[in-house]
DNA sequence: TTAATATATTGCAATATTACAATTAATGGT
DNA sequence: ACCATTAATTGTAATATTGCAATATATTAA
């Protein structure tokens, strides 16, 4: 059905969903890491560092910008994009509250 | 078009994408999360545990085999399914080190 | 105001994902 | 062998995602 049931699931399981589907797509993960490593944002030069169209990247850094993870300010004609800190250090309480669980003797397999 | 253009990015933006598309439904949190509560594996309770049908169980299971984040063990009629804590550290180790960049002051936003 | 530049939005085609009914396969018990 | 139980597979319908051409919007420069 292409459809997830996201009420059968709890809050927290759906923001890590969420949060971990924004990864889901190396156009996002490209686009993150350049913005981590030109601190200084940057807008379309994303357009030339990654090979796609301009209209999916635009798509892709609305995801981001949906989700908080980064944030956008208009300079001239020109948009700037750069990582939101505040909201990827949250990002990663949550994320690492998944990932970090104990693994306890994996007995039976 | 759906077809994400794998070979425009590098292998390891690739892999994180891959990883991170396990945890981008609720139903694979869930499931994960359930075998690491329940060390001591389990199989079809996932089926009552989490409410979807057990066709959908499985499907969500395999996908987690296929990337090597949970083994499966036949034990009579059931299969006995845990977390594989080898490759769960692999994992956590490729993408925290995508999550974990620094971020260097965001000036401009 | 007009032209140029940069980005966002819209619309659409193609592929991917999710969910499940129906079926099949595998194992154990009788 | 037969039946019951459990899980995997197959087939299919519905929704979601990806990508881009075309267009619209916004800002600046002339």
């Amino acid at each position: 059905m292409g459809l997830t049931k996201t009420e059968m699931f709890s809050d927290l399981q759906n923001e890590i969903a969420t949060l971990a589907k924004a990864f889901g797509h190396p156009a996002r993960v490209a686009i993150l890491q350049h913005l981590f490593k030109i601190n200084s944002c940057v807008c379309g030069d994303l357009v030339n560092e990654i090979g796609l169209a301009q209209p999916t990247i635009s798509q892709h850094l609305k995801e981001l910008k949906n989700l908080g993870l980064i944030k956008g300010n208009v300079e001239g004609t020109s948009v700037c994009y750069c990582i939101d800190g505040e909201n990827w250090v949250k990002m990663k309480e949550v994320m690492n509250q998944f990932l970090d669980q104990d693994i306890s003797q994996d007995h039976c397999c």
